[in-house]
DNA sequence: TCAAAAGTTTCTTAAATCGGAACAAATTGA
DNA sequence: TCAATTTGTTCCGATTTAAGAAACTTTTGA
């Protein structure tokens, strides 16, 4: 089964609503989805492997294979026809999952909240007109919605992307609108741009958001805001939301999580505040 | 002034002297020494902060920023100013640990261990604050506790995980424990964090950790650290534990497998810096 | 032994990088 | 409040590098 090598083409633009979406693919942003390809397998690879699992040129992936070689990421065998991953990769992998504290104090948070609420939750920031996973605790229960960190789900019809979109201007979120139409996904999505603008309103008054069944049938959000205690305006990019199947988590239950939501978003919004007054520590 | 240098490699090949030299400076070769600067930073960095570090010219430096960016490997708050590794480095750096070519040579070491102390064996990694199983391997003893590969357990209750937390500085820990409490697993269970820093500072001076019963009731275990042949700190991401029912391992019988626990140890470490030139293996 | 397959080199064209300079935006200072 | 300063971003021509078809060399297999 060759998976194509998915480029990841993720728009950083948010603010200049010009060229939209395409990003170039150079180079490097290639190489690197070879290497991550390269990570994701579990025994020597040869050149004509990498051919076949990618379908390009022999002569580029020499090329490239060398490169990552002469790096020190890769390393050959004697015979020199198998490549496995080299000692300076194993490295930066070590030093890339060592020196990430503010990661794992906010994977804590998540955590403790999983625990103490029972259900699944995930962490979000809003990057180019949708919201992004950041991080992900799942829930032990077996009934439960497989979304992945990393992924993207549109902001109009998500609980922490209505409460983004509360923090914009009406100018902006006009802009958002004048887009393009917004999806249907379920029955339950609000795709009417006045009645979206009414719940927006709603939920800024009220401090936090839900969505009920708009994006999926059958799952239910509740999502608050992370504090930002940072300068002038209040704004924030980082949200925190409970995600289960209604089934069991109803809406009063998700009321009742509220709380707890809350606290887990001021413990978030204190390691951001010590995050940006790190300088480096030598040990 | 950076050392992206690298030593020639070793001249094996006994026939010519090929163009001797140094490595070529090709821009991937710098991206990538880069991409290792940044992985060893701990905190969110600016543009401005790695012009200092580097040396190089903003808008180059700007350029390789915007790739990395739209690969996924770094993010940056809507804000604009500060990057941070991405969810896809976070992934990159677990395959690479997780499905290493080296993995069948570690996977050795560990057998060798479980044979000569009777009793089961883990390696494990540090990420998002979490005790990464990485591989495991099983006595033959019928009484034991079932924890496969690719799990994850609390850190301040395991013993490669206080290992790994007494790498750390003092804010860096502090950042952990200001997410929220210490989950109690045990009566054993260390959750204040006073205590537990003692703890740490023991651990770190005497080189070795035991889990005495605080995560699992009747679960005895002692862990070293993998140490890191690589010349900048002593830090390292990888380390190793026996693991047995208390019944039949006790304090003084884990302390008796000290020595061969360290072995183990020192042969993963050269495992590590150097190439497995292994038999093939076909899959 | 030869034929097929995998690895490597060559080389021309097309594309990306480089980085000084200019520009824009945010921050600081008074 | 507005200039001074710092930081982030864009422009663009000279230079370097990558792309990949084709040819070539080495290894494998029977």
């Amino acid at each position: 089964m060759t998976s194509a090598l998915r480029s990841p083409s993720t728009p950083s633009i948010h603010e200049r609503p010009d060229h939209e979406g395409s990003l170039k693919e150079t180079p490097i942003v290639r190489l690197l989805a070879l290497l991550e390809l390269i990570a994701r397998k579990d025994a020597p690879f040869t050149l004509q492997n990498l051919v076949q699992d990618t379908g390009w040129p022999k002569p580029s992936l020499h090329r490239m294979l060398a490169q990552l070689e002469a790096s020190g990421l890769l390393q050959r065998d004697l015979k020199g026809r198998h490549y496995s991953t080299g000692q300076r990769l194993t490295q930066l992998a070590e030093n890339v999952l060592l020196n990430s504290t503010t990661r794992a104090a906010r994977h804590r948070v998540l955590r403790l909240l999983v625990d103490q609420a029972g259900e699944s939750c995930n962490l979000t920031s809003f990057s180019a007109g949708e919201v992004l996973y950041l991080d992900r605790v799942e829930t032990a229960a077996p009934l439960r919605f497989y979304l992945h960190s990393g992924s993207r789900v549109p902001a109009h019809c998500s609980a922490t992307g209505k409460l983004f979109l509360s923090q914009m201007t009406p100018g902006q979120r006009q802009k958002l609108w004048d887009a393009g139409p917004l999806e249907r996904f379920t029955d339950r999505t609000l795709v009417d741009t006045a009645t979206l603008e009414e719940e927006i309103t709603k939920v800024r008054t009220q401090g936090f958001a839900i969505d009920n069944e708009e994006f999926l049938p059958g799952l239910l959000c509740i999502g608050v805001l992370v504090p930002s205690l940072d300068g002038r305006d209040n704004k924030t990019n980082m949200g925190i939301a409970l995600q289960a199947p209604k089934v069991r988590f109803s809406l009063e239950r998700a009321m009742q999580c509220l709380p707890l939501l809350q606290q887990a978003a001021q413990a978030l919004s204190r390691i951001n505040q010590s995050a940006s007054n790190d300088e480096d520590e030598l040990s």
